[in-house]
DNA sequence: GATGAATGAGTCTTCATTCAT
DNA sequence: CATGAATGAAGACTCATTCAT
């Protein structure tokens, strides 16, 4: 049945575009119901709120990223282009849709945001996942020193190359700032040294 | 004139306060004026309005950053100090004050923007010289191989560890995105080697 | 026709339930709709509008109270219980679906109030009738002195212990007040005195 | 000062109008705002919400009434003339000023009725205070029978005559009911026979 | 009979800004 | 210098109603 009937797509097209265009604040409904070409009214028919659209686009931008990304980072060959593959991909994808997310989360109450926090970890877990599966290539081909400490230079990568939870949880900014103190060792040294297996 | 009135000062600590704690939309005039405690038309009488606020809030915050840098990468020793130094102190900065960059940005009208332009490279350029003034000094320490493009590699670090330009400009979007197709090379070869000489 | 559907009994119960509770202005058709479990465009299909909905529900009530109290009136006995009949479930009627009524008169149009004037003389003509019997039947055992005034005096407990006409007519304040003026003697007169034949 | 500024008793005296004329929920804050001939945003530099200014608008209209009615009573003579007085002015406030009420307090959320409860029980105070002395005046003229139980007569004149809590709280209507059960004795008792003493 | 989809008109509220004093 | 008062424009959201199927 039209669970996702065109109306709906459209109103959630409109609406993404314009999100990742102008921001989530400067985006009002009069806008999408505009580019949507639909009353404004409508847009309730499908969305309790505001909030839920966002939520909605957003949710469909991550799915989108993880099937592509997972396709290209079978297609890849060596460890360089899958490492490139896994850097360029979500970077794309978070310059392209995800300044959306740093106007709208300050903007979106509480609620909403815990009901994102359900999706952020496992998120999470997927990028992951497929870091280690590219460590794990790295030393069957004998190229990536064993003391590589993969989900921690993966947890590292997500934090700093993709914006992680940087902007998340304003409110918890002590915590974030002590993650980075911790970290900042760890980035100085593949900095200076890299992660590749030194020759002695 | 009363460009550095005590009034103003005030409206400037209290905006900057608020700015940070809860975005630069969600912070009303009226709310500056109370945490303030002046009336809201008085804050016309110093600033011609909310975005001219927002600016000088964040220039001060700037030229803070630097004199603080610039002093402790003085009493610095050894290169992976100061580079440490070079990365930690600017991203607890950013992660402090920064993020109402993110909400700000979007909500204020191009004009403002290009204010903002003229100060940019200047900021730029001031992170650059520091950079390069470690990257002379690992040389000279013998430590850093010669084909390091130090111009390069700050600009990056810039661009990537700092959030640089990120959100500067939305609407420019495939320049960003080009940028990092034609910088992630250079990160992945950071990732795997480092910067340091390789003794053969 | 369908005049007396399951379906239209449905959409009546839920209504009649949502207004006493909430009032008329604050039941949504949404909400009858999903109390009702139906689509609210099928309450289109057995009522013209809201108010007729709310005309219909008040209808069926006035009814089933004519019913009860015709029974019980018979049912009492002795003048002491057939004036405590008469005050009693009307009362208790009034306080428990009535105060739809001072909610929804002022929200709906007049055409819709002109309907209601068709119906409310009979309404009085039914109250005056039971309480006329009354009278007889107190003057039958010769405890009522003969000039109590019957209709008048029905009149009065109608409209001030029933709240008879009160919030019916808002633009009609002017009538009322001058019926107030007029009727409060006779307060006065029954609050001091009774209607009991005074033994000389 | 003008904590009374001109403005805001146009807007209150706007709203009292409109919200009498055509009940709370139907009058919106533009009608407010034309009616007063000012901006709708004017509104809320005086007041915080629709539901303040009817708050306000109703307090205003009960310290009126208690005003002349104090007045009117202490020049009232005789127990008749008293009695009246008593009944007639508030009523008149009531027909013509608190039909407002029944539309509204339902409109209405809860943190504001518990704020018209604070009110509440003083103005029942003054109103028994009053009748009270009208009962000891009866007494001392040597026209009312002991027996005459003042405070729960005039509970009950409040209750009745003066629609006293009537729609106060529709979520009480048990409350109310019970109340009704217990005092239509009383009704009775003195529909039949009146308070004044009885000459044996 | 029944309904999913769509909507126009309206609701309360917010806010940056202006201006006379 | 400072402000109280006033406002226009815009914001998200609601709701009775319509209509093709």
């Amino acid at each position: 049945m039209n669970t996702n009937s065109e109306t709906k797509t459209r109103i959630l097209n409109a609406a993404t575009d314009l999100f990742s265009h102008y921001g989530y604040p400067k985006t009002s409904l009069d806008d999408i119901a505009r580019a949507a070409q639909i009353a404004k009214a409508t847009i309730y028919y499908y969305f309790p709120s505001k909030e839920d659209i966002f939520l909605e686009a957003l949710g469909n931008k991550a799915e989108e990223l993880f099937v592509m990304l997972e396709r290209e980072l079978d297609e890849a060959e060596g460890i360089e282009d899958k490492l490139s593959c896994y850097l360029r991909l979500p970077l794309r994808y978070i310059f392209e849709y995800m300044p959306i997310l740093a106007d709208a989360l300050n903007q979106i109450p509480q609620p909403y945001l815990l009901r994102l926090e359900e999706y952020r970890p496992q998120y999470r877990q997927r990028m992951t996942a497929l870091f280690l599966g590219i460590i794990d290539y790295g030393r069957e081909q004998g190229l990536l020193a064993g003391e590589v400490d993969g989900p921690r230079l993966s947890e590292l990568i997500n934090d700093w190359f993709m914006l992680g939870d940087i902007c998340f949880d304003r409110s918890d900014k002590d915590r974030i700032i002590r993650r980075i103190e911790r970290d900042y060792e760890l980035i100085i040294h593949i900095l200076l040294f890299g992660i590749i297996k030194r020759k002695t």
